[in-house]
DNA sequence: CAAAGAGTAGGTATAAACACCTATTCAAAC
DNA sequence: GTTTGAATAGGTGTTTATACCTACTCTTTG
């Protein structure tokens, strides 16, 4: 909902790839992809000049690897969200990663829009990973990460109330009539619940609600 | 989307039945109960003063029952969509009201908001029904009606194009700019969208898109 | 060849949504 | 007992969406 783009990174040895991330990407008014690299040394060489918000990191690369600029980057930037790019489906290493705090992780021949889904939501939650990094963390009992409380943000009774009503296409005055509260209270919960969901508009507010079956 | 409600008429010889649908009803800005009966025969005269768009009918009624009243209503108002409400699920009543016309039918026991959306679509897209229904058509092999032309509403391939943009939390300008076209135009199908789906507003396109799977 | 429908686009409004503020109250948590 | 979060609500703008019009150019279809 910022008017402020989310700023992206985009770290990866192979040129081509980096091209293809980026029309992916392109395709996302509130994204900008602020700088490219080849490798972690590269990565933090840019870092220094211009702050991002979002690295999409690939784990295999030569000079300085995924893991090693993760591990470099979570020393100095705890804020920076981290998205892990990588071929191999192993549950040993999507623990590893994200245990060295990367905030998300994906498969090379994953949906394009899963990677702007994934850079949406590390940068508005946190974190974001897909079905089998559920798998692999759930496997894994020496888990340090408090999953419950990091896959979806907390949506208060209040603001559930009012999302059901918007999902039902009254508009926000009507809402305040049906809920006995001002109109500005209710734009009030809508925001929240924007910045909670990572929406732009009221579109994104809905999509969620439809895509984690809230009505 | 229209600035006029739905009007709805709603015919049932149980009064607290009826006080019932009401409230169901009011729970959209959208309707308006216009008028109530207890029978077929007080239905014509109230409707002779009063135009209705849609018909909440009951089949089973002393003086002049749902089916009768059905039959006559085809004779002079072809418009009027009829919305068939009975306790009995048998697929040879199914057959021959919607054979006699009527634009939709719902169990007695069904739950409240499906009768919101059976108004809602048969008002947009002159019919609605539930699995069961289809179900009883498909036996009918005598069946006179192209079922599949009335199901949807036909979307183009220019509006489904704007409305995965829709969706995609682009806003018009936007699209337009996408597509390389006027945001005008842009504006003009997302109306016929509404239109056509028989929306308030681009919530209601987007819980469309998703309810359809068109996303 | 006339009619219909899709795609295009503009005029002129109002209504709603959105951004960015501040501020109070109240209950729970630390 | 202070702090934090949820719920409340107002001020003041800008941007989007919506309503209700008209109208032109195509292509398809009867």
């Amino acid at each position: 909902m910022e008017n402020a783009p989310i700023r992206i990174a985009l770290v990866d040895d192979q040129k081509l790839f980096r091209g293809g991330m980026k029309m992916i990407l392109a395709d996302r008014p509130d994204f900008e992809v602020v700088f490219e690299a080849k490798n972690g040394k590269q990565f933090f060489e840019r870092l220094a000049f211009e702050p991002v918000d979002v690295v999409i990191l690939d784990v295999e690369m030569p000079e300085m690897d995924g893991i090693e600029t993760l591990e470099r980057l979570r020393t100095t930037h705890d804020d920076i969200r981290v998205i892990m790019l990588t071929m191999h489906d192993s549950d040993r290493l999507i623990n590893h990663l994200m245990e060295l705090g990367a905030n998300g992780f994906l498969l090379k021949d994953e949906d394009p829009d899963i990677v702007c889904k994934a850079v949406e939501r590390v940068a508005a939650e946190g974190i974001f990973f897909r079905d089998y990094v559920s798998k692999a963390l759930l496997k894994n009992n020496r888990n340090k990460m408090n999953i419950g409380s990091l896959i979806k943000p907390k949506i208060s009774d209040r603001e559930m109330e009012v999302l059901q009503l918007i999902c039902k296409e009254f508009t926000s005055k009507e809402i305040a009539e049906k809920l006995f509260i001002s109109y500005r209270t209710v734009e009030g919960h809508r925001r929240s619940l924007q910045e909670k969901t990572g929406s732009r508009n009221i579109v994104g507010l809905v999509m969620y609600a439809v895509q984690n079956g809230l009505v």
